[in-house]
DNA sequence: GAAACTCTACTTACTGGTTAGTAAGGTGTC
DNA sequence: GACACCTTACTAACCAGTAAGTAGAGTTTC
C-alpha cells in the first residue's frame, strides 16, 4: 500500500473538484482560495503547497475539462449524430441540474479579459474543441441524412454551442430556457424529440 | 444656467459610462470604486457619494439598460421584422466592436449567483424584456410571412437571444464567430443576407 | 536494528496590497 | 447659512502569496 502518494493525488484532486464547483457557480474571480481551504477543512497555505499560484489552479482546472471532454468525445463516436446532440443535450441538463453551473466555455470567455494569459490559451483551445464538436455533429447530420438545416455545418455547428451556452446561463433566471431551447434546435435540424 | 445641477448629472453619468465600459469587459466582480476613480480623476469617497454601495451602482446600471433598451425597441417599432432583427445584429456587432464587450445580458446571468439580491431582481427584469423583445420579432416575421421557421416563435426568439449572447462571449476567443453567427440565424429563418 | 537522513504534506505566522465603506472636514454656490 | 460636491484620513475585512517550521512515514547507512 502507498498510502502517502494516495493522500496527495486525492488532495490534488479534492482541491480541483472544490475549484470546479466554485469556479462553474461563482466564475473564476469570485472564489479565493479561502473558500476551498474552509469547504476541505485545510489551512490556506495548503492549497498554496498543491497549486503555488492561482493561475497554476485555473490552468490545471481547464485541462483537466480538456482532458474530460475529449474522453466524452471519445466515448460516441460510433454513435448516430442524433444520439450525439442528445447527449450534448443531456450534459447540459446536467450542468444546470448541479447547482446551475453554467458550461466551462461560458465562464471562461466573460471573464476572459481579466483572466492570465496561461488560462486564456488554454480556454482557446478549450472553446477550439467543444466547437469542432458541434460542429462534427452537424456535419455527420447532413452527411447521413439524419439532419436537414440551411447554411453550413461549420455556421450550425457554432450556432449550437452558442445557444447553449447563452441558454445555460439564461436558465438561472427562467428555468423554463433549457427545455425550450432543445425543442428548437431539435425543430431546426428536423429531428422528431427522441423517446426515452 | 445651472452648472450645480449639471455637474452632479454630469459626474453621475460619467461614472455610470465608466462603471458601464468596465461591467461589460471585466464584470462586475472584477471592478472596483478604485477603477472608477482613478478614470475619472478623483478620489474613491468620491463614488460613495454618488453610489454610497456598489449594489446601489450596479442596480442603477442595469435600470439605465433597461430604459435605454426600451428605448431602442420602442423607436423602431414601426420597421419591417426582417429590419429589426438587423437593428438586433447591428446592436450585438457594435458591442462586439467596442473593446469586445458583452451583452449586458451575458455579464449578469454569469455572475448572478455573486449578486446581490437587487441586482439579481433588475437582471431578470432585463432578460425577461430582451427575450420579449426577440420574441415579437420572430412573431412579427412569421405573421408577415418574412421569417419560415420551425417550432413556436417563443422558442426561436429564445434561440436568437441565447445564439447571441453566447456568440459575444465566443467572439473573444475568434473573431469570425459573429459574422457566421449572423448568416447562420438568416438561413435558418429563409432570410437573404440584406443588402447595405 | 537503531540512528541519521530525506521527502511529503501540511502548519503557524506573516507581508503587502486591495477591497468596500465611513466619518469628518473643506470649499464654492445659491 | 444651507446645500451640493468633493477631500483627507481612516477602518476592518479580505486577498494572493511566502517563509519557516513540524510531524510522520519511508529510506539509507553503519
Amino acid at each position: 500500500m502507498k498510502p502517502a502518494a494516495d493522500a496527495k493525488n486525492d488532495t490534488s484532486k479534492r482541491i480541483l473538484d472544490i475549484a470546479e464547483q466554485l469556479l462553474l457557480t461563482r466564475g473564476f474571480n469570485a472564489f479565493s482560495y479561502q473558500h476551498i481551504s474552509s469547504e476541505l477543512g485545510v489551512r490556506n497555505a495548503a492549497i498554496h503547497y498543491h497549486y503555488p499560484k492561482k493561475t497554476d489552479l485555473g490552468v490545471a482546472l481547464i485541462q483537466r475539462y480538456r482532458r474530460r471532454f475529449q474522453r466524452f468525445v471519445d466515448a460516441q463516436h460510433t454513435l448516430a449524430p442524433q444520439q450525439q446532440l442528445e447527449r450534448y443535450f443531456t450534459l447540459t441538463d446536467a450542468y444546470f441540474e448541479h447547482d446551475q453551473q453554467i458550461c466551462p466555455s461560458g465562464i471562461l470567455t466573460t471573464e476572459y479579459q481579466t483572466l492570465p494569459p496561461e488560462m486564456q490559451a488554454e480556454a482557446n483551445a478549450f472553446v477550439d474543441e467543444m466547437r469542432d464538436w458541434a460542429v462534427r455533429i452537424a456535419e455527420a447530420g447532413r452527411a447521413d441524412g439524419s439532419m436537414h438545416y440551411g447554411g453550413t455545418p461549420q455556421a450550425m455547428g457554432l450556432l449550437m454551442l452558442a445557444a447553449l451556452q447563452g441558454g445555460l446561463q439564461l436558465a438561472r433566471t427562467d428555468q423554463t430556457v433549457l427545455p425550450a431551447l432543445k425543442i428548437q434546435i431539435r425543430a431546426l435540424l428536423g429531428l422528431a424529440t427522441p423517446l426515452p
